[in-house]
Parts: structure tokens; sequence; C-alpha cells
RNA sequence: AGGGCGGUGGCCAAGCGGUAAGGCACAGGUCUUUGGAACCUGCAUGCGUAGGUUCGAAUCCUACCCGCCCUGCCA
């Protein structure tokens, strides 16, 4: 990793989209460098359970925490929670480590388990035993309850609670022999019964489970708790700041309760609020619950606010990082609007997408005048955004594809583009004029009648005449079949979960979330372009290839579609 | 109800006793071979409420109101 790094922050701090620079986190580790609390050292990590794949609130986590570290010029490691065997899988920790990859960031050799950490937490627990400050307890989960009390009555004493050292000793070393039921005993912190906090209220640190363990297959027989395992493996990293979310501040007491008994090195942790978002569900285990009752494809299905599935569905990383720089850190609750998450990843497209031309839902033109059998290839640059990106060319023939909805029989004011007697531009080709229509018995328009202006080849005319419109299309002889899958958002209420009283969230998943096009006609360029190619569809959004794509068959997802202040007229004429 | 943490425009978020940054959204406008992009303009006499301290308060004090989290041998 860059050491010293003067320039990082102050780039940083120049940007201002960027509302990261000055949170409240980053001046409490001013404040640790200022004091030397840490002799001046910046360490932090992601710490994610290998239960499930990873998600936009987990971008922003790690946003936070790696991201810190480099701007103060120090270091992250990834570590796996893996504390809970019936949940964890191997194929998790393979996802996320793609899924951080991919973000942009490399942790380089400090890729850790908590699992790896089992024995030298056992120890630990004996130490707190042999301390007088753990101890076996025999009620069961009922029973523990019971004795737990409530948020407003205190608990009481277990029965067990005062068993000799040796006694605990014994039978701590009982459980892990497999001497005991699963469930039967638990070890626990000899803490304090009637603390308002209810973690301290001899929260538990061992339970007997027999289950394998992904990594250590039937090498134990019981497991530390989360409580029991997190801190001491941030302590055991030698981590200095400890970055996680809100839910987790009335742990702290509890962490720094191990740590100062065990006498061992002690980071400091400091939560943030975790990131909501409008018109999907984040938290693990409702993603679990769309991806298993199969409410949608799988974990990358990209309508899901996962990193894979946003990913397939064409968003960048840097996009991503972007909206995480934007969104800012704070304490407070928050609920961001999609429309944030829209806009990086349309700036980002923006700047760097090729565009292409496209028609969703075509139309034929006929243009009479232009010559039979003839081809014209068009020079059209790939992006006036970027002066780098060159240009192409397209064929052009007598018959071509536009999009239906840009053609209108008796169009109303302010619609610029084809109708009877209307004259448009075809982009990079003719301006061409509406002459008339063939209908069938339905009534519906299946071939438009144009003339073109041969005086006006790239879609210029020297006269100083003015189109209003400017159209997309393709060549009917050379367009290429695609199928177009068009994406709406995964639920139809804001917030899905706080809806309505007492409902289930599921109710509120969006019926028409995808809808399949196929019979899309689009330009010859694209064929052969491989999975997770991006492009913009002039005039209508960003697209990318999806893996499903053969040699026969293209298949698109719409990103995001390009903002459209037509149909926002539209919208306030109606 | 006990504990913890929050409350600045529609959504985020700076602000740290000297008179409300910025982004998204929205509304106008300029420009345009994408109704895209870019550019310009507008958008909190107000910081949960009520008092108080002060020459001066979003920032300090007091009380109250509202929201979120905590009663797994999940993480």
């Amino acid at each position: 990793m860059n050491r010293p790094n003067s320039n990082s922050k102050n780039r940083i701090q120049e940007d201002p989209n960027n509302t990261s620079d000055t949170n409240f986190i980053r001046q409490e580790i001013e404040a640790d460098l200022a004091s030397g609390r840490f002799e001046g050292r910046v360490h932090t990590r992601f710490p994610p359970e290998p239960s499930g794949y990873l998600h936009i609130g987990h971008a922003k986590a790690i946003c936070i925490s790696y991201g810190i570290a480099e701007d103060y010029n120090g270091f992250y490691n990834l570590r796996f929670d893996d504390s809970n065997p019936i949940t964890e899988e191997h194929e998790y920790v393979e996802a996320i480590k793609r899924d951080v990859h991919w973000l942009g960031f490399d942790w380089e050799d400090r890729e850790f388990y908590a699992s790896d950490y089992f024995e030298t937490l056992y120890e630990y627990a004996i130490k707190l035993i042999e301390k007088g400050k753990a101890y076996v307890c025999d009620l069961t989960p009922e029973e523990m309850r019971t004795y737990r009390g409530t948020l407003v009555a205190p608990g009481k004493n277990s029965p067990y609670r005062n068993r000799s050292i040796e006694e605990n000793l014994t039978l701590f070393q009982g459980m892990r022999n497999g001497e005991f039921s699963d469930g039967s005993r638990t070890l626990r912190a000899k803490i304090d019964m009637t603390s308002p906090n209810l973690n301290m209220r001899d929260p538990v640190m061992y339970r007997v489970l027999r289950a394998p363990h992904y990594r250590h297959g039937n090498n134990w027989c019981i497991y530390p708790t989360y409580d029991f395992t997190h801190g001491q493996s941030d302590s055991i990293e030698g981590i200095t700041h400890s970055l996680c979310d809100v839910q987790f501040e009335d742990h702290r007491p509890l962490y720094d309760w191990f740590l100062e008994s065990l006498e061992i090195y002690q980071p400091r942790q400091i939560e943030f609020a975790r990131l909501n978002l409008t018109y999907t569900v984040l938290g693990k285990r409702k993603l679990k619950i769309l991806v298993e009752e199969g409410h949608v494809n799988g974990w990358d299905d990209p309508r899901l606010p996962t990193l894979s599935g946003l990913r397939r569905r064409g968003y960048t990383p840097e996009a991503i990082r972007d909206f995480c720089n934007r969104i800012g850190v704070s304490k407070a609750d928050n609920l961001i609007e999609i429309g944030q998450l829209e806009y990086s990843i349309r700036d980002d497209q923006n700047k760097r997408a090729p565009r292409v031309l496209a028609v969703l839902n075509p139309v034929k033109v006929v243009i009479d005048n232009y010559p039979e059998g003839q081809v014209e290839m068009l020079d059209a640059d790939n992006n006036p955004e970027d002066e780098n990106a060159g240009t192409r060319e397209i064929p052009f023939s007598r018959e071509i594809y536009i999009e239906r909805d840009d053609f209108m029989e008796d169009p109303p004011r302010k619609f610029y583009r084809l109708a009877p007697g209307r004259e448009v531009r075809l982009k990079h080709a003719y301006y061409i004029t509406c002459n008339n229509v063939v209908k069938d018995d339905a009534g519906e328009v299946i071939e438009i009648h144009c003339t073109y202006d041969p005086e006006t080849r790239g879609g210029w005319s020297d006269d100083g005449r003015r189109v209003q419109g400017t159209l997309h299309w393709v060549s009917a002889e050379h367009a290429v079949d695609a199928e177009v899958r068009l994406y709406d958002s995964l639920f139809t209420e804001r917030e899905p979960e706080n809806a309505a009283e007492g409902t289930d969230w599921i109710q509120f998943l969006n019926p028409d979330s995808l809808e399949v096009l196929n019979h899309c006609k689009v330009e010859p360029s694209l064929v052969g372009a491989p999975p997770e190619s991006r492009y913009q569809f002039l005039r209508i959004g960003y697209f990318c290839i999806d893996p499903d794509t053969t040699s026969e068959q293209l298949v698109f997802n719409r990103t995001v579609p390009l903002r459209d202040s037509w149909a926002k007229i539209q919208k306030g004429q109606k």
C-alpha cells in the first residue's frame, strides 16, 4: 500500500460532490491521529458474514471503512465473521470476495476468518472462567428468556451463576468434548442481570451446536456467539477503528467489557447509520427470501440491489462508489431516493458509454425516393461526450425501422417527431418527410412512407432549414434482432417495509418489474459484444449485454432510461 | 415503560457561538444532429417544539414532543 500520501485526501476535499470528506467519523479519526491514540495508525476492516450476497448497503460500509483507510494511508482487512455454521457457506465467501474486488478494493493478503480464531477464543473463554467472569449455565432457552427480564424489568440471576471455577472449567471442557446435547448448556459472561442494557445481562458466549462448519468441518461442537467473537477478532487483528452499523451501539459496552476483562488490545468502535433505499429492500434476510422463494431469478437478478444484481443490470463500480460518496455518512436514519443511485450511473455512462442505434418497438419506414438495393455507409460518432471515442460506419438503405412512439398520425402540440407532412432528421443520416401510411385491418400503422432529401446527407442542411426532431433508426436489411429486458422498481411502494401497519412487505412486489421485449432491432456493430458491454441506445437509455447472450441471440438489460422530458410534458398534458 | 441513538428544505448532508455549504429532486431559461448532456437562474428570515443564557444561538442550558434500535443459545 502506498505510504505517505499527502495528496489523496486533498483530492477528495476538492471534489464538491463528496460529502464524505468532512463526516464525523473522519473527524474522530483525525482527533485520534492528533492525540497519538493508536500511534498514528489507521486500520479498518469489513466484516461480512458469509451467509448471503453483498448489497448496496454493504457497498456503503465498504466505501466508508476502506475509503478511510486509503485516505489516511492505513490498511484494511477483509474478515469473514463466520461463527454460525448453520447459515454460512463457502459459495458466499467467493461471491463476497468477487464483489469487493469488483468494487475496486484490494485487501491484499489481509483476508481473515473469525473461525480461524476459534482456538484463541476458547482460551479467552477459559481465562474469563478463571477470573470468575464466566460460568456454564444449564438454563433452557425458554428459561433463559424468563430470567433475562424485560426492557423495563430487571432480570434475575441464573441458579447456575455461582458454580465454582473448577466446576465451570470441567463443564466447559465437557461442552467442547461433546458430552452434552445441543442447547443443553451455554457458557455465559457474568456481568449484571439488572443492567438496563440487555446485552449486559449475562450474555451467552458459547453454545453447544453439532453442525459442520464450512471451513472447519466437525472440529467443533461448540461455537462462540457473535458478541464473543467480533470484538476480540478486531482486537486480534489490531484494528484501530471498528466502523459499524448503529445497531451495535449498545453492544459496544459488552465488547469493551470482554476486551478489558481479557486485558487485550482495544480498538475503537464508531457507528454510522445503515443505508435505506426507496422502492426496494436491503437486508440479508429479506433478500434471501426473495431469492429462495423465487420472486426473482437468483442473487444476481438485475432487479435486486445486490452488487451482483447491479453489476448484471449494468451498474459500474465507479457509479456505485460515486453514489456512496454523494450520500454521505451520519448517524441519522435515512431513506435515499433511488433516483440518487440512477443519477450516479447516468453521470458515469454519459461520459463513457458508446452510443448506438437500437429500436425497441419497431415500425417500418419506406423511403420511396431512395434507390432500391442501394446501401450507404454513414459515419457516426461513438460518443459526443468523449472526443477520443472515434466514429464507426452504419448502413443506411431504403427500408428502415424507427420507434413506433416516434410517429403519430395526429400529433399533439410540442410533438417534435414524425407525422404526416412533417420533416425530421434521421440521426447521422438524412432528413425525411412523411407522405402517407399503410395500415392493417385493425387500423394499426404497419408502414410509413417517406421521401428523403439527398442534400442532407449526414443530417445537415446547407440552406439553414431547421427540423424539430431527430430520430434514431436502423436499416431493416442490416438490423439484428435482440431481446431487451426492461426493469422497473421491484416494489410498488416507496417504503415496502413500512407501507402499511401489520402487512407483509412481499405483497408490494411490482408485478411489472420485468418486461421482456423480443425482436428489437439493433445496429449490426453490436454482434459479438461480450457480456457486461455497456451502451447508450440513443435517445432511450443505458443498456448492458446480459450473460444470457448467445451467438444466436443478443440479450440486453436496460440499466436505466435516459431522462425523458417529453414524458414529463405528456404527463402534464393529461 | 428501562437503556442507547437520532431530529437542518421533497430526499441526503455540511455546520462545532458571528448571522443556514453542497448534491439529488423540482421549476424556469440558454444551447443542442440524443426532448440526452452541458450551462444559467430560482428553490430554508429557517435548523422537532417551548422557554432561557448571550451583543449575537442550528450550535450552550432546561423542559417537552417525535422517530429508530435493544427482551436470539442470529449476525
